[in-house]
RNA sequence: GUGAGUGUAGCUUAGUCGGUUAAAGCGCCAGAUUGUGGAUCUGGAGAUCGGGGGUUCGAGUCCCCUCAUUCACCCCA
């Protein structure tokens, strides 16, 4: 019984399914374009040492690989190889594969090369509540561009894509400067060697609240001063607005690199001041999990949802991992297809009548031929309209009620005896008129698609 | 990978301390009636209670295993 379902974490999609992703697809797209951004794709599958060791952080560890086939799976296995068993894995994000990517075309591609890419990716975790283990993802990246004018860019772009989806208010950018953490912490007196440690710590802030942060970070071996410190000082920032914080960051972490690291964020809060669709604050507790970040990272949340709807941040070195280590500016921003999905399911943000037809022909009782049918639907679609022609038997009645169901606003129903005529019916009022077929898609043609 | 919960008709669920033939709503099908396809009424089909094993005179109910699923953690979109 339980054999037909897919497999855990993939999803079969209905119509009404198809359509609203595709809905959402489509205002994405067309934002990211309207923001000079585009389209391109990869492969679903990257060689293995791709994939590895790019600093996706735990993500890598849900790959799913591709075993190796024939000769070589034999020799592996031989050699009890475990490790070489597979040879390609499933992207588990967009952003690898897209370093790969500009480092293959470095040369065919512009100085500055701004692209959007939304396909799915794979990961083979638990499957949850806005989470599966195939999913869509929506990057968009700028290459090429050092300046915070392209943080500027993927931020408005991203936060115009939201606003058009529907979610104009209550939206936050949270943004930091992603070394900025482990200055901060060895600021606050956390020893050199508990930094990556820590800034996991960090992280996990809005779940474990100040008090379990200091708690865990004691647990690795951090002074219960360092503790207070870090305490004291979120405390002291929390109510702050970004201008407070960022003073309050100035006096806690000293130095050029410290110095230089805050005024990008201040450039990035001055670009959009006024000018993104969101309202951006300094959050000296974002830290993000991937490796690669290097520089401004963001988030973008929103009240009611306990997860973050879009997130991203610059990698000036990941490009370089595969072309001469040479960093290769980057920076972008991931839209959180699947949750927002959920959401607009739940709050009714879809459009109505996203699988809908327009008229639906079908014969009343027997005695009208297929050919007559078939030959109606093609006159009516002649004028652009959506026509489904009833295959199969039925009474009319239920064939409009079937056919009001899926949307459609019109049903023209043949008889036995008069073939050159059609009843036109109008499914909401069921008034009907009898005229030709040609008429009947001139008139419904007229009504409809004004 | 770790921990908890839930599996009863197509869907949502009820089912007492273990006790006769497992119940209801929605949906579906047929008929009646009205004003049609909607509304109302009548009738009907549809469940080896996720699967396997055990305890018992007797298991949907208790125990074990398994599968599926949901949630939380990890991590993240």
């Amino acid at each position: 019984m339980s054999r037909i379902q897919p497999p855990k974490g993939f999803r079969d999609l209905m119509p009404d399914d198809f359509k609203a992703r595709e809905y959402l697809k489509r205002i994405i797209s067309e934002t990211y374009e309207q923001y000079g951004y585009q389209p391109i794709d990869t492969p679903v599958v990257e060689n293995v040492d791709v994939l590895e060791g790019k600093g996706g952080g735990e993500n890598e560890k849900l790959m799913f690989k591709v075993l190796k086939r024939g000769n070589k799976l034999s020799k592996a296995i031989g050699a009890q190889d475990w490790a070489r068993l597979a040879d390609m894995g499933l992207r588990f994000d967009l952003t690898v594969p897209f370093a790969r990517f500009v480092a293959a075309h470095l040369n065919e591609l512009p100085p500055v090369f701004k692209r959007y890419h939304i396909a799915p990716v794979w990961r083979a975790d638990r499957p949850q509540f806005g989470r599966f283990r195939e999913f869509v993802q929506c990057d968009v990246d700028v290459i090429g561009s050092d300046s915070m004018m392209a943080e500027a860019d993927v931020i408005c772009a991203t936060a115009t894509c939201l606003k058009r989806i529907g979610f104009g208010e209550g939206l936050t950018l949270r943004i930091n400067n992603r070394p900025l953490a482990p200055l901060l912490l060895g600021a606050m007196g956390l020893p050199e060697n508990l930094l990556g440690e820590g800034c996991r710590l960090v992280d996990k802030l809005d779940k474990l609240g100040i008090g379990g942060v200091c708690e865990e970070l004691q647990k690795t071996g951090a002074s219960g001063e360092t503790a207070q410190n870090l305490s004291a000082f979120y405390k002291s920032t929390e109510a702050a607005n970004s201008e407070g914080r960022i003073a309050a960051m100035r006096e806690a972490v000293s130095g050029e690199d410290a110095d230089a690291l805050i005024g990008r964020i201040e450039e990035i809060l001055d670009l959009c001041e006024g000018v993104a669709e969101i309202d951006i604050v300094f959050d000296p507790f974002l830290v993000r999990g991937m490796d690669y970040y290097t520089g401004p990272i963001f988030e973008i949340t929103h009240p009611d949802v306990g997860f973050s709807l879009a997130g991203g941040g610059r990698y000036d070195r990941l490009v370089g991992m595969f072309c001469g280590n040479r960093d290769i500016p980057a920076t972008g921003f991931s839209i959180g297809f699947e949750r927002i999905l959920v959401l607009m399911k739940e709050r009714g943000m879809l459009p109505e009548n996203q699988s809908g037809i327009d008229v639906v022909v079908c014969a009343d009782g027997t005695g009208v031929s297929g050919r007559a049918l078939i030959a109606a639907g093609e006159t009516l679609r002649a004028k652009k309209l959506k026509v489904d022609v009833a295959l199969t038997g039925g009474t009319v009645g239920k064939t409009m009620q079937l056919a009001q169901k899926r949307s459609a606003a019109f049903g023209v129903i043949l008889r036995a005896g008069d073939p050159d005529n059609a009843e036109v019916r109008e499914l909401d009022t069921r008034r009907s008129e009898t005229m030709s077929i040609g008429a009947a898609a001139e008139t419904i043609a007229g009504k409809l698609l004004v």
